[in-house]
DNA sequence: AAACTAGACAACCGCAACTCG
DNA sequence: GCGAGTTGCGGTTGTCTAGTT
């Protein structure tokens, strides 16, 4: 036996509310308030709607100082920070955008943000390669299935580009990984062209500004990670950072831990890192090439996620 | 002009967490 | 501590509309 339904399907109004059955609950709120019971609330305002229903045309549309329309850039910023740090975790990401619900943020990010994004990170393969064109030179930071995944690296590996170079001996990289949100961050970036590049495109994109950088007192080696924006900066020291096991960098959010990124001086120990963090990364033959996979629940690599030559 | 398609967003569903007797 | 009822959340589906064929 199966849970009895909240409210009686039959006999229950569905779709669009009209305006008539929206002044009833507003006018019905606006005097008596939710009652602190919505599964009740229905038949007290005369309406042939479910609790749920009400609750959530209320807490979407007809709360007051709701905020609809276009996001702004701030928004964005704020929405792609979140996401990077915590997920599709929309409540928690609304709880920072007064006026706005976790539906509409929720909506605008499967609708719009995340098309915005991809589209500025993932190569496009049908133009020729430029090697004043930065953009062509980013890693690949997809959330795609390995069929795809392998038709976008295509022009890599048969050499129709150039790879993204890495130098060995590059410090302190930092590579995130939160729900497939990826971005790779280094130090000495001014030492670094490729690198540079990829901080120069990321930073030119206004919701990636401010994400992250490297800092040291003498600026000859990355002694301390800032994460987030100018609201939320995150600094992170190095000794604290390799503190951790895995050398994982945790954040914690309303008593929980989230996964923030991975830490390495090599792109070996990043891959360590990552191989025990849920995602698996393996270094293959001399080439200096590291493959990263997402693991799927039986430990399988079930999804090429990044590509990387150093 | 009709049929089709894609995008945007409103609404629903199921599940887990929470509350309270 | 337990269980029923309620709430909150995130994924998914449904509906509407504008654009295209």
């Amino acid at each position: 036996m199966g849970r009895a339904p909240c409210c009686d399907k039959a006999n229950v109004k569905r779709g669009p509310w009209s305006p008539e059955e929206d002044a009833k609950l507003k006018d019905f709120i606006h005097k008596f308030g939710t009652a602190g019971n919505w599964i009740a609330l229905p038949q007290k305002a005369g309406l042939r709607r479910c609790g749920k229903s009400c609750r959530l045309r209320w807490l979407n549309y007809l709360r007051p100082n709701i905020k609809h329309g276009d996001f702004s850039d701030e928004e964005d910023r704020v929405i792609c920070n979140l996401y990077a740090n915590i997920g599709s975790r929309w409540s928690i990401i609304a709880a920072q955008l007064p006026g706005r619900t976790d539906n509409d943020i929720k909506n605008y990010w499967n609708t719009k943000l995340k098309k915005k994004l991809m589209g500025l990170i993932i190569p496009n393969n049908n133009s020729s390669y430029n090697n004043n064109n930065y953009q062509k030179k980013l890693p690949y930071f997809p959330s795609t299935p390995l069929h795809q995944a392998q038709q976008n690296l295509g022009p890599f590996i048969t050499g129709q580009e150039q790879p993204i170079i890495i130098p060995s001996a590059q410090q302190n990289i930092m590579y995130t990984n939160n729900n497939n949100n990826l971005m790779m961050i280094a130090n000495n970036l001014q030492n670094y062209p490729n690198f540079g590049a990829t901080s120069y495109n990321l930073q030119n994109y206004p919701n990636f500004g401010e994400v992250a950088s490297c800092s040291s007192s003498d600026g000859s080696y990355c002694s301390q990670m800032s994460f987030g924006t100018n609201k939320d900066i995150i600094n992170i020291k190095r000794e604290e950072i390799m503190s951790f096991g895995h050398h994982a960098i945790y954040e914690e959010i309303n008593n929980q831990q989230f996964n923030f990124g991975y830490f390495g001086n090599t792109m070996q120990e990043i891959a360590t890192s990552c191989c025990t963090n849920g995602n698996s990364g393996s270094t293959t033959n001399s080439s200096n090439n590291l493959l990263l996979y997402n693991n799927d629940e039986n430990c399988n690599k079930s999804n090429e996620i990044g590509m990387f030559y150093y």
